[in-house]
RNA sequence: UGGGAUAUAGUGUAAUGGUAACACUGUAGAUUCUGGUUCUGCCUUUGGGGGUUCGAAUCCCUCUAUCCCAGCCA
């Protein structure tokens, strides 16, 4: 194969795959591997805009060859929990990246990080302030003026030593002192306004309890962690692009030997989504949603419940791609990577959400035939399982219409369709109920179109999927729709309460499966024909009780052409 | 004149001085025992204005718009 040939199908490099490629050819990345991490705080569920940063990570250390470490930036006990921790790896796991033995911990460099702090104290490049917050705030200055120093700025190097001591034993309060780097307070960037490296908590942390009570700030934690590591990118999302410089900054401290980059790219925004955790976190506060795991959240832990595959989630995050233009994704998009992994996964299984029975007049009373149903056609090697078909099934009830409009070509009287895989049948009468809804179909069948054909090879224009009464298997289906019905959620009104979708779950009580529907289990994807992809609820399926939620809908052009003609 | 960033079809992403492209969406049709899938066609793109050049999405100047930053959060 010659290098035209070669080139042809590859995907186009992102910004970031060209940087590295340029370091790897310029022998700047030690032993030629790159080292990237993701370092997620565990305060709160992975979303999916995790996952980009997931796959960017892991996926750039798997493509070079390097490796991605998992660090958990717990530098804040007072948000952290081990409960987010836990739920973190699972859904790394579950994405199917894995950091081995590569597991690490921001407070596992407290002593480390502590003892760069007195180094900076004793080099003249840090100072204990006992500015309180809003004094701060005002020496900070503004986005427009400068800063002004700190009083305490210029406090003796031996006075600095002997209060960070004193911070470290606790004998100080919280809020009333906090270390800072002497860097410049007249610094167009903020960040550079002699920033907090320190911070007084009298705070038991998940992992080292009370033996601190003085923690690090990101801004000088976070490089210094990667440094530790041998990180050689860090990247992480644009709003981090003003902190590069106090990265800069941390990196180049005397005794810090490698410097890692840090690089940044726009965070994934989807439509008619929410993706920051605040956020979320009020949606389960406010139990608006059932919990982080709710099928409507964005969450990791919410996709998986709702039946998103894991390729499809790297799939979709692969076709987003990389780059630093802020924008917004189409949920449309997701969508499409969702079914197209699901259509070749998906286990068919006919069953009516919404029933009207048929009643054959011409079949055998207690006769009971067994078909042969493909689990997958899109797999030519697919399995087939039986189903069990008798005088009287269910099929949905926007098959049949008493007066049906143009182009319908499903069952009306008068009209012949087939039931999948089985005959053709054509409605004759139908009966109604004490509030005028049809309640039976009365219908037909041509013995000779058995199997779905028939040897004068007649067309027939619909096909249904049916469900026979008397085996069918009663289940609750949760049919789930977008959480929010605006774009921007909350765009309009600035609260994006009054912006969820009413309707983003609808409970069917007793749906109508077909028996085969028992072998499910959860983790299996499956179809419901003509319905939709859906899976068994990971918390509330089981066999007595099934319980299946819609991941997805199928793309439904019927509709469409509805909504065009105006019915 | 605070600082930092970004502008390519409706959406996202390519094209690094040589015919603006891919995917999604939308739309028209073919196929189909899922109105699904598959296949085919079509619509629509370089923020504005100058300049350099035989030639500009790309280089220069300028304007505009949008996003981020004033936590002892990350």
């Amino acid at each position: 194969m010659d290098i035209e040939e070669e080139k042809i199908g590859e995907k186009p490099l992102n910004f970031l795959e060209k940087i590295i490629e340029d370091d790897l050819k310029n022998n700047r990345v030690p032993d030629n591997k790159i080292v990237t991490r993701f370092p997620p705080e565990p305060n709160g569920y992975l979303h999916i805009g995790h996952i980009k940063s997931i796959c960017i990570n892991f996926g750039l250390a798997q493509k070079y060859g390097g490796v991605c470490h998992l660090r958990l930036d717990d530098t804040n006990p007072t948000k952290e929990d081990v409960e987010y921790i836990d739920s973190i790896k699972e859904d790394i796991h579950w994405l199917g990246f894995d950091w081995g033995k590569e597991e690490y911990y921001a407070s596992d460099y407290y002593q480390q990080l502590y003892e760069i702090a007195v180094q900076l104290i004793k080099d003249g490049k840090a100072y204990v302030d006992s500015l309180s917050p809003e004094q701060m705030r005002e020496y900070r200055g503004t986005l427009t003026e400068k800063g002004k120093n700190s009083p305490d700025r210029d406090r003796s190097i031996e006075e600095n030593l002997r209060l960070f001591q004193e911070m470290k034993e606790g004998k100080l309060k919280e809020g009333a002192y906090t270390l800072r780097a002497k860097i410049d307070m007249s610094s167009p960037n903020i960040n550079m306004r002699d920033p907090a490296l320190y911070r007084i908590k009298f705070a038991s942390h998940p992992r080292t309890g009370d033996k601190w009570c003085i923690y690090p700030m990101y801004d000088y934690t976070h490089p210094i962690s990667d440094a530790i590591e041998g990180i050689t990118h860090s990247i992480c999302t644009l709003e981090f692009e003003d902190h590069r410089p106090a990265y800069d900054w941390a990196t180049a401290i005397d005794g810090i030997d490698h410097a890692p980059h840090q690089y940044e790219f726009s965070r994934l925004n989807i439509n008619y989504m929410l993706m920051s955790k605040r956020r979320l976190l009020n949606l389960v506060n406010l139990e608006l949603v059932t919990g982080w795991d709710d099928p409507r959240m964005p969450t990791v832990s919410g996709v998986r419940r709702r039946g998103y595959s894991p390729e499809s989630m790297k799939d979709f995050v692969s076709r987003v791609g990389v780059a630093k233009t802020e924008g917004v994704v189409d949920y449309s998009l997701l969508e499409f990577c969702v079914r197209e992994d699901l259509n070749k996964k998906a286990t068919r299984i006919m069953a009516i959400l919404d029933p009207i029975k048929i009643v054959i007049d011409n079949y055998p009373e207690d006769k009971i035939e067994y078909f042969a149903a493909v689990d997958n056609p899109e797999d030519p090697q697919s399995a087939t399982h039986q189903m069990p078909f008798s005088r009287e099934v269910y099929i949905e009830r926007e098959d049949f219409m008493e007066v049906p409009p143009r182009k319908y070509h499903r069952l009306y009287p008068g009209n012949e369709i087939r039931l999948k895989y089985t005959y053709y049948i054509t409605a004759t009468s139908f009966e109604k109920d004490e509030n005028g809804q049809v309640s039976v179909v009365h219908c037909t069948y041509d013995p000779e179109s058995f199997g779905g054909d028939t040897p004068d090879k007649r067309k027939v224009r619909g096909t249904s999927h049916w469900v026979s009464v008397k085996h069918a298997v009663d289940a609750e289906v949760r049919l789930y729709d977008k959480l929010f019905i605006s774009e921007y959620p909350g765009g309009e009104t600035g609260n994006y309460i009054d912006d969820l979708n009413p309707e983003s779950l609808i409970v069917v009580n007793h749906a109508m499966v077909e028996p085969y529907s028992s072998e499910a289990k959860v983790g299996d994807y499956l179809q419901f024909i003509r319905n939709g992809y859906f899976c068994c609820d990971n918390k509330d399926h089981s066999d007595k009780h099934p319980v299946f939620n819609r991941t997805v809908t199928l793309k439904d052009s019927w509709a469409k052409m509805k909504k065009k003609m105006g019915i």
